[in-house]
DNA sequence: CTAATCTCTAGTAGAATAGTAGAGATTCGC
DNA sequence: GCGAATCTCTACTATTCTACTAGAGATTAG
């Protein structure tokens, strides 16, 4: 029941992108630089995000990354599932499973709660509780 | 993001003890046999909730498990603590993670959420719903 | 006593995770 | 057009995790 460091980088990665928000491209080796990830584990991530559908690049001198839609038309959740996969707590294809079993209807529980928080926040929602975040530390740091 | 293998089976392995209700042990080979447990990895189960104080047992001829609480004192969220580890999504300690990074709080939201259905999903209730559900289903059996 | 059970130590095959290496394909600025 | 900078693609790898299994030992009911 965690996120793969894989999932968390994209994340960054992607929260990096939204705080630069320009339509310029972002080099690989200055997102893996500014958010601390490998470049070459980056390289793949960024692969995938762009598969999916959630960025475009361009490549040459003054190529990168850059976002393929606007930073609040893109989840939390889609990210995670473009990286790790669905998550669907015990959606295994259990064969054996007794059609009566009380698990099921649990877990349809459980999705939808993590549904509510990771396909509700988007990056441009992120962006601005860090701004916010950054005001107040100024605002309490001038005190 | 989803359950392992080994968490669904100890939910239903306690399901099991929860529904025969009693005092007295069930056997191991008893509930491998009606939930479909491999037998040996589920004995290594059901020491591991007998260890988190869940389960109790009994050696030797007309031995068993048994809860060591009242069904409606176990959670969900108790076991698949106990034998997955706690949930704790972006808990990971990254020591190069900016400190006004946006993600911290999200992860706490998502934690809250998940915890609002497995800790408050007690093995009583998946009982309850799992009798009502029988009962609607001979009810339009006899319809 | 003995047969039935849990318990403890120690594995093990296969998949997943978290990367890395290096050559190839584009593109920009000049 | 040239060359440097950049993305892209294929392949590889070490380590850890998952889902088990084997077998001998401890304990208990009858």
């Amino acid at each position: 029941m965690d996120i793969s460091v894989k999932g968390e980088y994209a994340l960054r990665a992607v929260f990096e992108l939204s705080r630069r928000g320009g339509p310029d491209p972002v080099k690989i080796a200055r997102i893996a630089e500014s958010q601390k990830i490998p470049q070459k584990f980056l390289e793949t991530i960024l692969a995938q995000l762009k598969q999916g559908g959630y960025l475009g690049s361009r490549r040459g001198a003054e190529g990168g990354y850059f976002l393929a839609r606007s930073a609040d038309q893109i989840t939390v959740g889609d990210i995670l599932r473009q990286i790790d996969g669905p998550f669907q707590p015990g959606k295994r294809p259990f064969e054996d499973e007794p059609l009566d079993s009380p698990f099921p209807e649990m877990w349809e529980r459980v999705e939808r709660a993590l549904s509510c928080v990771v396909d509700r926040t988007t990056f441009a929602d992120l962006l601005e509780r860090w701004k916010q975040k950054r005001a107040s530390r100024v605002l309490n740091w001038q005190i």
